[in-house]
DNA sequence: TTAATTGATAACTTATAAGCATCAATGGAA
DNA sequence: TTCCATTGATGCTTATAAGTTATCAATTAA
């Protein structure tokens, strides 16, 4: 067995289709077709269940589908952090965040970074939390900011940032802040969201801040991106709920009101796997 | 890079000596030589440092000699796991039931399962009879316990568990169970029933008893759960034809009174697809 | 000084991955 | 139904690169 036949499996895993998956490799199908043969012979197992229609994974494929992801994304890492070395770089951190993290806790985590560990050298990546959680279990990440409930057992999670939930309106908009005192006020707008399969999390609690103030809201559109979601408000498209920490960065006529007197609020996290071999990654927990 | 050059780094790195390594891994040690110099050169860093007087690792070759055990042990592991997985000895069993079968066969068969096969984990999930067939043909699921008269040809089905059918009645209902003789004596009651789309075999069977016993009943309300239909009986609302099993596990002021000189009975049956590629699958059916 | 180490290099051999042409089986379209 | 496009598999050939042998220069120990 050979990374070469990993690589290999990955893509027809992948592709389902011997011969885009060929393609994708720049090697012949037939190629493809025996390496995959030679590797499920030396395993001693079947990973593929092929016809003249085309390919499914077996449970076992599926299971060694999973290693293989991680094992080609370690070995990924591992060549980045050996350059780094070598170079003298301590090591190399790759982080993934929500949009809304990156007002406020991100630049204050990269500041810190760089105050103590001048070194370390980080490439950020905006993701959603599911692929997030994915990508740091199977090693493709360190670190990652989201907002969720809960995350699987392998993974760690500790809460950095809470946050409040505004309405963001239209800069014209008639409510003004002062007259503002619940959400009810505005039950007869369209309202503008985070896409839920960005986070469900996040979806379900403006839902219960909708359903405490006794209506449920008339959802027109969905974004996975804020800036997105106040040009639509800006533009007279509805109105949203977004966490308040959202208001900085962004100039454009829209107005942030703090919804006043509700119980949910939003809260920021990091995730990381204890497991990750990455030395860099335990230094910087202890930062954040 | 293929794993190739990583075993033979991994002798170098612990022998120390090109000819020692390379009679540890039955090749030359020329071939040795250029294959450890290929290595550093498409990493683009030097992990030995070598004269004609011995090897010695550099401190990035000691970094990536620990990453390179790590991973061939983890190879080395996940082959181990794809055999038992193959053969069914480890694995993932999705199941679905009835909430009416999780008092006495399901218990039973889990407990069996974690005895003879302590590694294979199990979901489980309370379904419909109808959903239940539609995910096991789609491979959602790997065993169902139904309700069913028949199945799809595609999939099998053993009966685990005939049950008679029981009367429930609030606990100070008039009648009590030395003057029950038939089912007509509730013919002007409100009956609560299983929803049909729940399973329609059942609601023919309480619809064949009550026209047996010569009525037909006043159905006043349906519901997809057991504890549901009991809260009902509780309070007053009607009286409910159950499986028998049903009478344990639940802690509420009703009573049950099998129904006695009825030919009709309820059969729990085990459905899979024989086609099912989960290894896990064929092993537990040799159990139910 | 000599003999025995060390790893590196050049030239050659061989194993095998990859390529081309082609096949049979299947499924959808006419 | 028939026809055509698509699927992965197979036989044979070619090309790449791993591996071999023979040999080298440099170092160390006797």
């Amino acid at each position: 067995m050979e990374l070469r036949h990993l690589l290999y499996f990955q893509a027809v895993a992948e592709e389902l289709n011997y011969r885009k998956a060929a393609s994708r490799l720049f090697i012949s199908q037939p190629g493809l077709s025996r390496q995959i043969k030679s590797l499920e012979d030396e395993l001693g197992v079947q990973l593929l269940e092929r016809d003249q229609t085309g390919v499914e994974l077996t449970p076992t494929g599926v299971f060694f589908k999973g290693e293989v992801d991680f094992l080609l994304n370690h070995i990924e890492s591992t060549k980045n952090q050996l350059k780094a070395i070598a170079s003298g770089k301590v090591g190399e951190l790759r982080i993934g965040f929500l949009g809304s993290a990156s007002n406020r806790v991100l630049p204050e985590l990269l500041k810190k970074l760089n105050d103590n560990y001048p070194l370390i050298s980080t490439s950020l990546e905006e993701l959603s939390n599911s692929i997030q959680v994915e990508m740091i279990q199977k090693d493709k990440l360190d670190l990652g900011f989201v907002r969720l409930a809960s995350v699987p057992e392998d993974l760690e999670m500790r809460p950095v940032f809470r946050d409040s939930f505004s309405l963001v309106v239209p800069e014209n908009h008639p409510v003004q802040l002062a007259d503002f005192h619940s959400v009810s006020q505005f039950q007869d707008e369209s309202f503008i969201l985070f896409s839920s399969d960005y986070s469900n999390y996040y979806y379900d609690q403006i839902m219960g801040i909708c359903r405490d103030a006794g209506f449920i809201p008339n959802i027109r559109h969905k974004s996975v991106h804020a800036l997105t979601i106040f040009r639509l408000v800006e533009n007279g498209l509805g109105v949203a709920i977004v966490p308040t920490s959202l208001k900085e960065g962004y100039d454009l006529k829209v107005r942030f009101m703090e919804i006043p007197g509700i119980p949910q609020f939003t809260e920021l996290s990091v995730i990381w796997k204890p497991k990750n071999r990455n030395p860099t990654l335990s230094r910087v927990i202890s930062l954040v």
